[in-house]
DNA sequence: AGCACGCCGACT
DNA sequence: GTCGGCGTGCTC
């Protein structure tokens, strides 16, 4: 075999101009050893970094003379494999970041480089320096940040003048954790000389014994003193009798080891669910690449679904991969995988450390595990043999990520279910447009489920026009009937949930008469209320007009602000109700970790009687007693700036009425709206999904929205207001010399959110009908933004999942 | 990201 | 004349 001396390296700077590989040679000593996916030291300019191999290769096009060696490894296995490379490599094209982001992103953030400085003292420097910066020595480690801009001068200026040489040194931040364990000695003769001179010391021949029936192998000193009763004095003079060995071997942490979970068994399916699981079984069986929608409602039993197709490709020696929007929001299916597949199930989750992650992340990669359950970054779990992936609750806008590298868990998954040519189940009772628009399409199976299992029913859903309420009483945020039913359980000793909807905090304006809130002509989308320039904007194209007066619809003159806060609820809630127990549950209140598992532990063990919250309390919680749930204000998520206000608003009341009557008692809820006839709304009160589809379809195809339309977002922002404005007008305006009419061009605009940590930020929108007919313009004007030198930060978001 | 290279103002 | 300001460009 040709000898691969050279090595293609993706460098750990992450800007434009390195972002390609660049050509190393592989040392001498290395040719056995490096393989691709591993990460390297490498020289890079004036200093040392990290990189990881993605190709080795006998020959190389450039100066052979002038390409530097690699220094060292930094990893014994690889760290990727080929899938995970080829994936990093479209991912990097799909979200417009570097390939490195994407590298880093991929892994366990112990895994990420550590760099340390070496400054070392080659001549005379003054005695100041020696003894303050040197503490006395030679040669000093230091960490970049650990010294003040003084001493960086001075170090700069001795370093010109060769008084001291400074060098990097690259490592792995990941520690592995040892344990104390012995070798046995493998010499039987030595060990059975060893016990024909042995006297009558009882625990000694007890060890030999063990020893002599265990030749060769290690031992952890916590198990083996398990198996024989011997203290650690015994197990010293065995090592001085060379019977065994002192060692250490790597222990994992096991965040989990003290939770006991019951193990279950597969329940019995109803027939929409066993011909779910069959379809996708047979799609298994065929080893073929094939997503599924599985559109089920609230309660219909799509997780033992999942926990079936997975024990079908166990089976088969396969392993699966579980994504789940927040494991934090979804304790109970968590403990549901783990309960049926036990100790091979990893669980991958925010709350733990850089080092609990990373030994997960190792039983996985060495294939201890068969089954990974997680958020969002799961998805470039290190598995192998994947033969099922399952994205619940496939709608959830976390499985986009926020930040750079801007991916959609979902899609990834799509990528590897196609890569490993299985199937790919999308769950959810209210899944996103585009997925059940690729459904009616035929790219992802349609199954459904429409029926709760074990015969439960759907809850009553009343929607309360609150119009109504504020017409003949003070403002208030609870109806005369939601104040009834509160008592009413309070009375019955039941519980109850309130959930107040805050999603998007920008203020909007309503009539408090018939509910109409202004849009804009064009976009038709709820225009955002600005105080300081007193005018209504839309932030998709930038159209402005001033605050009404009068209602456009009906013509009243109620036209008020929206918008209400967690606390003055719970203040009157307190009011209406002073004996009532509240839980009061948001961002504020749970801010702390394990917080939010300790409220609603109190909750679940009835030492509440209501629980307020926002959003979070929506999803998941499953809790039989309580039998009242209440949404105060129906309508802030329809005063959204964006195209998904409605189907946010339906995906949230769906899922929080899910929350009511989930025990054996039948559950209501009760809406609270100023649109009672709003379609979200009303499509929700019905638990009608598929009406609700049909109808917002055509509200999209109407607009020109997702899914009849891909959509690029352009954020920038600057320091002042103005430049960020001229900038983006120009962006614009390059933009559109560029593209066919075909496109749509919207903005620049300030966004909802125009200021944020004293930047100002702007927005241009873009519409196409072709998912890559603007990759290489976008490719292009991120180059220009990053070699213009006008402090202006330019991001490109493909497929946003909010315009705020 | 760092850092060298290179071309213009205030200093012994 | 030189020292040093930070704009520009490169790193296999």
């Amino acid at each position: 075999m040709t000898k691969l001396q050279y090595a293609q390296i993706i460098v750990d700077v992450p800007t434009m101009q390195t972002n390609q590989p660049y050509t190393y040679v592989v040392p001498e000593s290395m040719c056995e050893t490096l393989q691709i996916g591993m990460r390297v030291d490498v020289p890079f300019g004036h200093r040392h970094v990290m990189g990881f191999v993605v190709a080795l290769q006998a020959t190389t096009d450039l100066e052979t003379n002038k390409l530097r060696y690699i220094t060292n490894l930094l990893d014994l296995t690889p760290v990727l494999n080929a899938e995970l490379l080829q994936l990093s490599d479209y991912l990097a094209d799909e979200t417009f970041a570097f390939r490195i982001s994407i590298l880093q992103t991929m892994l366990p953030n112990a895994l990420r480089a550590s760099y340390e400085r070496i400054l070392k003292i080659i001549d005379d420097v003054d005695a100041d320096v020696r003894d303050r910066i040197f503490k006395g020595l030679d040669e000093i480690v230091y960490q970049a940040r650990e010294l003040n801009d003084l001493d960086i001068d001075t170090l700069t200026k001795l370093r010109r003048n060769h008084k001291i040489e400074v060098s990097v040194n690259v490592s792995s931040r990941a520690k592995v954790k040892t344990q104390l364990a012995y070798q046995v000695n493998n010499d039987i003769e030595f060990l059975e000389n060893e016990y024909h001179d042995l006297g009558a010391a009882k625990k000694q021949l007890e060890l030999l014994t063990f020893v002599m029936g265990h030749l060769g192998e290690t031992w952890v000193k916590k198990s083996l003193q398990e198996i024989i009763n011997v203290s650690a004095a015994t197990l010293n003079q065995g090592v001085s009798k060379k019977w065994l060995k002192k060692t250490r071997v790597e222990q994992l942490r096991d965040p989990f080891s003290m939770i006991t979970i019951k193990p279950t068994m597969a329940l019995t399916l109803n027939d929409e669910q066993q011909n779910a699981l069959n379809q996708i079984v047979a799609s298994a069986d065929a080893q073929k690449y094939q997503p599924f929608l599985l559109a089920g409602i609230t309660g219909s039993g799509k997780t033992e679904v999942y926990l079936q197709a997975a024990q079908h490709v166990f089976d088969q020696g396969k392993t699966v991969l579980f994504l789940v929007p927040e494991i934090a929001l979804t304790p109970q299916m968590v403990r549901r995988v783990k309960s049926r597949f036990g100790t091979q199930t990893a669980v991958l989750h925010s709350g733990l450390s850089d080092g609990e992650r990373y030994d997960e992340w190792r039983r996985i990669e060495r294939g201890d595990v068969k089954i990974v359950v997680g958020a969002r970054s799961a998805v470039f779990a290190p598995l192998s043999h994947i033969g099922l992936i399952i994205v619940d609750e496939e709608h959830e806008t976390t499985y986009k990520q926020t930040d750079n590298p801007r991916y959609n868990a979902r899609d990834v998954a799509l990528w590897r279910g196609k890569y490993y040519q299985i199937p790919v189940i999308l769950g959810s009772a209210t899944p996103s447009l585009e997925s059940r628009a690729r459904a009616q399409r035929g790219v992802y199976e349609l199954l459904r489920l429409t029926q709760r299992a074990g015969g439960a029913k759907l809850p009553l859903v009343e929607v309360i026009d609150m119009k109504a309420t504020l017409a003949d009483g003070p403002e208030t945020n609870f109806s005369d009937q939601l104040k009834n039913k509160l008592q009413d359980r309070l009375n019955r000793g039941e519980q109850s949930v309130l959930m107040l909807n805050r999603r998007g905090y920008s203020s909007f304006v309503m009539c408090r008469d018939c509910g109409f809130v202004p849009r804009d002509p064009d976009c038709n989308l709820a225009m955002t209320l600005h105080m300081d320039s007193h005018t209504l904007k839309c932030h998709y194209c930038g159209h402005e007009e001033p605050i009404p007066t009068i209602c456009a619809n009906c013509g009243s003159k109620r036209i008020r602000y929206y918008g209400t806060g967690t606390e003055k609820v719970e203040t009157e809630l307190a009011m209406l109700f002073p004996e009532a127990r509240v839980i009061r549950m948001d961002q504020d209140t749970t801010r702390k970790k394990g917080s939010m598992d300790k409220m609603l532990q109190k909750f679940g063990n009835h030492e509440a009687d209501i629980l307020l919250g926002t959003q979070m309390i929506a999803k998941g919680l499953d809790f039989p007693d309580v039998t009242l749930v209440g949404v105060l204000n129906a309508d802030t998520s329809l005063g959204l700036p964006d195209f998904h206000a409605s189907e946010r608003t339906f995906q949230l009341l769906t899922q929080v009425s899910g929350r009511a009557g989930r025990g054996k008692k039948p559950g209501e809820v009760l809406v609270q709206t100023f649109n009672p006839k709003h379609y979200a709304i009303a499509y929700a009160k019905n638990h009608d999904y598929e009406g609700f589809y049909k109808q917002e379809m055509a509200v999209r195809h109407a607009g020109n929205y997702a899914p009849y339309y891909y959509t690029v977002q352009i954020q920038a922002s600057h320091v002042t207001e103005n430049e960020t404005a001229k900038q983006m007008i120009q962006v614009a305006r390059w933009l559109r010399a560029r593209v066919d009419e075909q496109v749509i061009i919207l903005g620049p605009s300030p966004k909802p959110i125009a200021k944020l940590r004293n930047r100002y930020y702007f927005q241009i929108i873009l519409k196409f009908k072709h998912p890559h007919e603007l990759d290489d313009l976008l490719s292009e004007l991120q180059n220009r933004a990053q070699k213009a030198k006008n402090d202006l930060r330019l991001i490109i978001d493909r497929d946003p999942v909010s315009f705020m």
